[in-house]
DNA sequence: TTTATAAATGCAACAATGTTGCAAAAATAT
DNA sequence: ATATTTTTGCAACATTGTTGCATTTATAAA
């Protein structure tokens, strides 16, 4: 992992931060899984929220990471497994939040959509959210 | 409006208080719009966040209003249509949030989901948020 | 390898929002 | 009119988002 985060800063053009390492680190453990500061808080060594915060936003400015909306009210990232780019995101899949564990997870495949908007409306992105219970809480 | 706003508390066994009757108006006449609770604070006369807050936690468990879920973090209710009840909300429409004046609505229209859920995930809710221009802001 | 430069960090500071406890006030039931 | 039950308003606290600025650090240049 330590490698593959190397890797990406390089690709994006970032300074090597002892901050940056650890919670790109981090990101790639998750996998699909969703981080929120906090989570990201208690795992790295030494935090600090601002600090952190403009990591994130470095992140997901560069399309390393991008926000899962999942309607919690808290604010999660996750890698960005496709190609994204700066303010064009491509995280246009469904995102799965667990009431019982709070844990979000992004989904695999395109949001579909067959909404129609009314007259004047314009769409740029879709948020596909589905709620429930995760499999680790529905045993 | 007045009568309306009456009607329901009685309807739902609320008692009438000037809050109350003063924050169903304005749901009844924004009618598909969401609100938050900083566009309720400035439209009211009298204004306690702590009383409001508490005010929309009762009418949202009521099933008078339903959270309009956009992914701008801010947390926004519009009234519901349908036939909400306690902890069953059926707002199972999309709801379109404006980047431009950071609006939302209601959209019409069942979710429709073709959505694929990994094996032991169980969906008891779906949100469509549709991001974009409005018909206010695109002319 | 040292030094210059550009960028990132850490802290203070502030705002907004969410949330509970509790006494006082108000709405309804008796 | 009075008793009972709710609601309100305030204090108080927590979390999160956000910016400015001096200091430190990473990298580029010499
Ligand atoms: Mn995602
Ligand atoms: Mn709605
Ligand atoms: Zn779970
Ligand atoms: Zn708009």
């Amino acid at each position: 992992m330590q490698e593959k985060a190397l890797e990406l800063l390089k690709l994006y053009r970032l300074r090597n931060t002892a901050m940056r390492r650890q919670v790109l680190e981090l990101f790639l453990k998750a996998g699909h899984k969703a981080l929120s500061s906090s989570n990201l808080e208690s795992a790295l060594e030494k935090t600090d929220r601002i600090t952190l915060y403009r990591t994130l936003k470095t992140f997901e400015r560069n399309g390393i990471i991008h926000q899962a909306i999942d309607g919690s009210g808290v604010t999660k990232y996750a890698l960005c497994h496709g190609q994204c780019s700066e303010h064009d995101h491509m995280d246009d899949h469904p995102h799965f939040h667990c009431k019982d564990c709070g844990k979000t997870i992004c989904l695999e495949g395109k949001i579909q959509n067959n909404v129609k908007v009314p007259k004047g409306f314009i769409v740029q992105q879709k948020h596909f959210i589905l709620e429930g219970t995760c499999s680790d809480c529905s045993n």
